[in-house]
DNA sequence: AACTCGTGGCG
DNA sequence: TCGCCAAGAGT
């Protein structure tokens, strides 16, 4: 069917015409590459690049990335969503600076072995920067190979996954790694895209199996089936004294390290008079004379696996009865921007407070 | 090996 | 409106 380096050679001469000029293109210093890779990672290039741009103007170099408070990273996050990826980004750029003399790793094993790097993004740095060939394989990857070779097994399997590894390995130029790999996936994300993919322009559309099958719409194949919980959220935005109490959300759970208002979750919607009588909200706020000020509208978030339910009160407290644990903290309502938050409160804060506090 | 982790855009 | 899903990784 294919010639191996018949396959390389067609996507490298559509990538050298198609290629969009991306910040990254340019350069082959480890670190930048890496950067782009973890923002890129389950990410569409036009929601990342910004990011982008602001991440590497504020830290040049690993070192400085390094020397950053991770409320920071975090905030630069702020909105992209995944944010174990910028946790592990710090933590890394701080491993490479205390154990390997800030240098970046020149080889795919050693690159493999960090935090945050799994095997995909390890064999985009080690072709980019260092021409070593190892094959990418990532959701553009999975959706060219099954439809150009017609290929039926879902990819989210352990069989898929070796499956589509095997044909990627045995398409790759070994002498062109990095031209290969960044046209495979150039060629995935805008021709051979999810929906209305280009076919009738298409450089392999006399071969492509899936074309001539007309079957291009069913591929990739995905086995698995995300299910959704729903979960019930009640924030109060406690106003003492002009300050406000912040706390920092360090569980295993949604938006780890992030910060938020103290929060009332519950496992179904409860009804206004009944949260205001229940148990969490008299731990809040004891027998303190109070008034809401405001309350919202239930604003629904959804998550990748989760769907949440949320409503914000607003409360003056003019005389608190009860002293908030240390976990909660005061803050000016101004430094409130300061501060990492889940894009559920940039939300609420956008629309009820000023700009300056996101 | 399944499950979890965000967000925004699109048909 | 809703499900899909986009340059995945950790547990």
């Amino acid at each position: 069917m294919f010639y191996q380096l018949d396959f390389s050679a067609e996507v490298i001469a559509w990538y050298r015409e198609n290629k969009r000029n991306l910040p990254w293109r340019n350069t082959k210093i480890p670190y930048f590459i890496w950067i782009s890779e973890i923002i890129l990672q389950q990410t569409r290039v036009e929601q990342g690049l910004a990011y982008y741009e602001r991440f590497v103007e504020r830290f040049p170099t690993i070192e400085n990335l390094a020397a950053a408070n991770e409320d920071e990273v975090l905030k630069l996050w702020q909105g992209l969503g995944y944010y174990s990826r910028a946790r592990n980004l710090h933590f890394t750029a701080k491993t490479i600076c205390k154990n390997l003399n800030g240098k970046f790793p020149n080889n795919y094993a050693e690159i493999r072995k960090l935090k945050g790097i799994g095997d995909y993004t390890a064999a985009a740095i080690a072709s980019f920067c260092f021409n070593q060939p190892h094959p990418v394989v990532d959701g553009n990857v999975y959706r060219v190979l099954s439809r150009v070779f017609g290929i039926t097994t879902p990819i989210d399997t352990a069989k898929g996954k070796k499956e589509f590894y095997a044909l990627a390995h045995e398409l790759l130029d070994s002498q062109k790694p990095a031209w290969h790999n960044q046209a495979m996936m150039e060629f995935g994300a805008i021709h051979c895209t999810p929906k209305n993919p280009a076919c009738a322009s298409c450089i392999f559309k006399s071969k492509c199996i899936a074309f001539n099958k007309k079957i291009v719409k069913k591929l990739p194949v995905k086995a698995g089936k995300t299910k959704q919980r729903n979960r019930y959220f009640d924030y109060l935005i406690i106003k003492q004294n002009g300050n406000i109490f912040i706390k920092k959300r360090t569980e295993k759970d949604i938006w780890k390290n992030l910060y938020e208002f103290p929060l009332i979750e519950n496992k179904k919607q409860m009804s206004e008079n009944n949260l205001i009588k229940s148990k969490k909200w008299n731990e809040l706020l004891g027998k303190s004379r109070y008034h809401i000020v405001k309350k919202s509208s239930i604003y629904k978030h959804v998550l990748s696996h989760q769907k949440l339910f949320t409503r914000f009160w607003e409360i003056e407290v003019s005389k608190p009865h009860k002293k908030l644990p240390d976990s909660f903290i005061p803050i000016r309502e101004q430094a409130l921007g300061k501060y990492p938050v889940s894009q559920l409160i940039a939300n609420y804060l956008e629309k009820n407070l000023c700009k300056q506090n996101i």
